[in-house]
DNA sequence: CCAAAAGTGTTAGGCTTACACCCATGA
DNA sequence: TCATGGGTGTAAGCCTAACACTTTTGG
């Protein structure tokens, strides 16, 4: 590669790009998808809200940091973490040359308390299906996120970590049609659910609910695995 | 984000990184999976053979990285061209921090010329499934981009990319199996393919072959993108 | 007793899978 | 005439999709 041919050359010309993250921070909540959004206090984007985003530090994992935005904004760690995509066009940062690595995270948004940071004049939850217009590019890089996260969700049961640990079918169900943007038979989505056998009856049900309460239940990690070492799939 | 608050700070702090592209160009010959190697002439690695990777320049656009690496290596532009993963550990190259965009490519093995190139002591085609071991991280690189090739040829109409204009059902089928690794049922898949009514009869048959001459299809591009505005999905 | 959501089965049709033999050609 | 791969159909069963009423609780 160029690197070891001319040595002398690099540092000049190639190390003067800037590399960042930018965490999509899933929640759900009252049958809305939602994403954690920070609001800008300065220019550019003077009072937009944006991604929350930081710079990748020359010693720190790449991975590490969306893993310390959330941690900063939420008080969170090991939370579901997913790299997304890069975007790299020249001019999609107007102070220079900003290439990002976008990753998606899933979280319980309910009880997490969002803790002022650096990184942000304010923060919110918002629901996707609101959000018009982001700082940069990020409105391209939450709905590229979204989609990710609906093939995601089809092919591997990472949707319960927006749940709580405990919970119904019907909020599952709710869950999934937030994410997908469809409306899913209740029967069916019951009797699939059921008989991929991941999920584990906690003999309780709700409480407080002014119907007959549903029952609650688990998700089975252990069962998965043991599935999925015999190569039985999960599939929506 | 931090970028603003401290513009003093940036530049000696962040702007350190270095950013490559690595690129995983595939072929098919014979049955086999290929991938397009060049072999290193230069400390560290020297001698073993790698992917094809260059720095990205500060004013370049990401995407075209990995199409300036097929241009100078095969002397082909406009072929299928995804981003996969970017590769960021901290240790993963000897000689500092360099953060790694992978692409995938696919273009059709057989008429290429692999001219001379900044890149390489020599190049060659090596079937995917005889790779033991490459230069820095991209041995892993290579088995994350196949595992999202093998995606990818189920859900889209990619894998003609990587025959000749046009093809026998057999071909398409030896293709899927290398790329896949698994053994496919002749009828069904002829049956599935030519449901999908994607695939023109171009009226020629195979020629010089000592057995019944196979029809020649090519891919209906047009008829793709027809079905899929009307939302009819690819899958095998 | 009313409102609200939980919970539950069946059927038709489509898709998937498994499977074996004859055909057309060049040597 | 032989070897080689091309080309073809059917049946079983599994999965999907559509669909409506009863149950249980709190107010």
């Amino acid at each position: 590669m160029e690197l070891y041919r001319q040595p002398q050359f690099q540092n000049e010309k190639f190390f003067t790009i800037a590399l960042s993250v930018d965490n999509v921070i899933f929640g759900f909540e009252n049958g809305n998808l939602l994403v954690l959004l920070i609001k800008r206090g300065e220019e550019p984007f003077n009072n937009y809200w944006a991604l929350p985003g930081a710079k990748v530090k020359p010693d720190e994992e790449l991975v590490d940091a969306p893993m310390r935005i959330l941690k900063e904004l939420t008080g969170l760690s090991n939370v579901y973490l997913e790299q997304c995509k890069t975007f790299g066009k020249v001019d999609r940062h107007p102070e220079g040359r900003v290439v990002t690595v976008a990753y998606f995270s899933l979280i319980n948004a309910k009880h997490v308390k969002l803790t002022p940071s650096s990184f942000a004049v304010s923060t919110a939850w918002v629901p996707v299906k609101d959000i018009v217009d982001l700082a940069f590019d990020h409105k391209e890089i939450l709905e590229y996120c979204h989609n990710s996260l609906k093939e995601s969700v089809k092919q591997r049961p990472v949707g319960f970590e927006l749940l709580p640990q405990t919970f119904t079918l019907s909020d599952l169900q709710t869950l999934y049609e937030a994410i997908l943007e469809v409306k899913l038979d209740k029967r069916n989505f019951r009797k699939k659910m059921l008989s991929m056998d991941i999920l584990l009856d906690v003999n309780q049900r709700q409480s407080g609910v002014a119907h007959r309460p549903a029952k609650m239940y688990k998700f089975d990690e252990y069962k998965y695995e043991q599935l999925k070492k015999k190569g039985v799939a999960f599939a929506i």
